[in-house]
DNA sequence: CGGTTGTTTGAATCCGTTCAATACCTGTGG
DNA sequence: CCACAGGTATTGAACGGATTCAAACAACCG
């Protein structure tokens, strides 16, 4: 999630391998800050196509100056906002949420260090979802009109973002998927290992863990109740699955999680 | 969904006002066949962006220069197949399914006449889903990569080429929404709604229409077995909001629908 | 330290599934 | 043309997984 110069440093496991340091972040949330460099961002692997050039970075720094801290709980962008950049996570972590007419919400995802958001912005001029950050967090923003005119010179970047966006709907279908097919328990099976694959990525344990997220936001994320999260936790720690104290996860055996 | 001149001619619902008047195709299973334009074409304002000139829609004919009939049951392609094609539905109707290693399978979304697919391949050069035809149906093939050299000088398209990708991300989203928030009731109910919605933009009747997938087919899409689906249209009839006869739909109160 | 927020667990209820039987529709072949 | 077959749709009854409501507990923050 974030290296432990970041944010409140309340988090004794993740970051215990600081296998992909960060820059120091001042705590205040200062709307806008220069200074990210992509070419020498620890996340470029993560969140740009592989063969760039030391010219081609060049461009992209003159594009993606500005960063932006948000809160914990504060919003990166809302429902109805103009669409002007897609952002990359820099450090911390976000949610995604859908808010139906009636009240009902849906978190369509949870977007950690490396990962993009935005893309449902383009379609219409405005976003569609509220983007909020699960603990204090750091976004690059990445102008949407400044990319384009970037991509049209450098074709490998211009892939990259329709593999992204692509790769966005790829991941939507098998949320669709498991929300359509799966019992609750394999859910949440499925959502943990899904994020112990994507910590694992970024250097991070993929056996232990902490979530950001709430029980009620698991719930909200997988089509179930908060109390149905906690129960499925529960019974994980009975058949010796997975081990948790509140927000800490230890993954004990892989294999059977994945079979459940 | 496609003019009387094309396919089985059994349906004698959704084209009693052909708005939308089709080229005749004939009912053999050719695999490619010349001869489709975009220039007049008459879905052209579907699937392409609408301030095109005349030589910008030369340009697409050159590109988009083939066809491909697809009987009822057969796929445009499969999960694994090699990615080299977008697809825009000229005639009939498909599914997306993906299928689980277990062999779950989950309807992503339902396509008929002027709606696109395949852009879950562009991610990894491979398709992620299945695509099959409901009917005898054509789909205008799309070659990806003359696409791209096309979008380069027309930026209206490549902008529209993004919209397209995005508004599949929100159209997801949306769709996650439904599997992780509403009642089997509801969920039929928006269904509905949504399919009165496109076949209304397509110059067909909102309230009445052929259904051109199974009660399976659906209940695969919504998330609930298809006993489920059909308890929920026989509460429809009950409750006076839709008439149905098999395949045939009648929604009698679009408005108290959609409050279910 | 008290108040707030988040988590766990139990018991009763409910919605959707499962299993099963029957009806229907459509295309095929006698 | 009608009968038949096979897939499709409807409906009922019993069951079960997830929800709801409620209460107790734990963790966190000012």
């Amino acid at each position: 999630m974030s290296s432990t110069s970041v944010c409140k440093a309340t988090d004794p496991v993740a970051p215990m391998r600081p296998v992909i340091p960060l820059y120091a972040v001042a705590r205040t949330d200062v709307p806008k800050q220069r200074g990210a460099r992509c070419s020498n961002c620890a996340m470029r692997t993560l969140c740009l196509p592989p063969e760039l050039s030391a010219t081609d970075y060049g461009r992209l720094d003159a594009i993606i100056c500005t960063t932006r801290h948000v809160r914990q709980g504060d919003s990166l962008y809302r429902a109805g906002d103009a669409f002007q950049s897609l952002y990359a996570v820099r450090a911390g972590s976000f949610k995604t949420v859908i808010v139906h007419r009636d009240g009902r919400e849906q978190v369509t995802g949870f977007q950690i260090t490396g990962e993009t958001l935005g893309m449902d912005g383009i379609a219409s001029s405005e976003h569609t979802c509220d983007a909020i950050a699960l603990e204090d967090s750091v976004a690059c923003i990445i102008p949407y009109g400044q990319l384009q005119k970037v991509c049209n010179e450098l074709k490998s970047m211009q892939q990259y973002l329709y593999q992204m966006l692509s790769n966005e709907i790829v991941r939507e279908s098998t949320q669709m998927l498991m929300l359509g097919t799966m019992s609750a328990e394999q859910r949440l099976a499925q959502f943990l290992l899904n994020l112990a694959t994507r910590f694992k990525a970024r250097g991070y344990s993929g056996s232990e863990f902490n979530l950001r997220m709430t029980r009620e936001e698991i719930g909200c994320h997988l089509g179930i109740k908060l109390e149905t999260v906690s129960r499925m936790f529960s019974r994980f720690q009975r058949d010796a699955l997975v081990e948790t104290r509140g927000k800490r996860v230890h993954i004990v055996d892989a294999e059977r999680l994945a079979l459940v």
